[in-house]
DNA sequence: TCAACAGTTTAAAACAATTCTAAACTGGAA
DNA sequence: TTCCAGTTTAGAATTGTTTTAAACTGTTGA
């Protein structure tokens, strides 16, 4: 079946193959330390979440297209569970929300200091690492506010 | 009718008034010249929404939010019309679309080069003048795209 | 081992912001 | 004036997300 349409090949061995058949032998290590971690009970739907998002390398993920991932796998799982997975993620910083345009925003498991191209009319985002960007003078922030993170989306397009 | 909700004083006159009856002179004079700037026809809808917009100073409008202010205004416009315009301004550099959170964007009367905070969970912008931040080292946009511009937005709570 | 309950998931409805549609209207050229 | 492309409109449709209320499931402690 060679329909890969979600773009990302997803790696599934976390230990070698060790005969012709492609048995995976602890696939859930990672994505069970990372809930235990934060102190989310690791669900059925949670863990398989988990373990399509981070074991797929640095990606930038919608809910819809996550749901859709989810569905190729085999696993069943609800659209609002997707959102309110992706927020608990989010919220306990296993995710970072990316939005860059209205209705849309992005899930990246990059939760490293980084920014983005955005390139339009695609709508695909690429990360750009921390040390190309360099930030010099920030202003203060209004009165009673304190700063949160700085967000630097480059726009880009194909002409 | 002391009810200005919108929080924008919108100051009317162009010359000033001769008289007690506050007539106002030539209120369209700028609209007009703005939409004939960009080659855009200076329908009844457009010139309330223009004037509405450029005469109140920088602003930082969503669609809705302007929707209202032409009601209050007593400007006959339908949602979709506030739409349809704000896109062409926008599209005509008019304007300026700064997204903050997902289903959440703002135009932007000022089109000069600027950066914004972003106050949580308020959902309030501010504006940061270019001199106060500074990028030094720009990454080269990823191969086949052009930079089209750079938005920093600073997200800032209050604690 | 099991009862019990908080935490979790779910389908479905609700919601908010925006876009589309097809018909009515209007500014301006001829 | 007439005419027509451009414009506006109400209302429906769409999109992305959140809410709701009921069913389910991990975990704890008897």
């Amino acid at each position: 079946m060679p329909d890969d349409q979600t773009g990302k090949t997803v790696t599934d061995r976390t230990l070698q193959a060790t005969d012709s058949t492609p048995v995976v032998q602890r696939p859930y290590a990672d994505a069970l330390s990372r809930l235990k971690q934060v102190g989310l009970r690791p669900t059925r739907q949670r863990m398989a979440l988990a373990k399509l998002l981070f074991d797929g390398g640095d990606q930038h993920i919608t809910a819809e297209n996550l749901h859709g991932m989810a569905r190729k796998a085999a696993v069943k799982v609800s659209l609002a569970t997707v959102y309110n997975t992706l927020h608990q993620f989010t919220d306990s910083g296993l995710l970072r929300e990316v939005v860059v345009g209205p209705g849309r925003s992005y899930f990246d498991t990059n939760t490293h200091d980084h920014h983005h191209f955005y390139v339009e009319p695609a709508g695909e985002l690429v990360d750009i690492p921390v040390d190309s960007v360099e930030l010099s003078r920030l202003p203060t922030p209004p009165d009673g506010t304190v700063m949160d993170r700085v967000d630097v989306i480059i726009r880009v397009t194909r002409p």
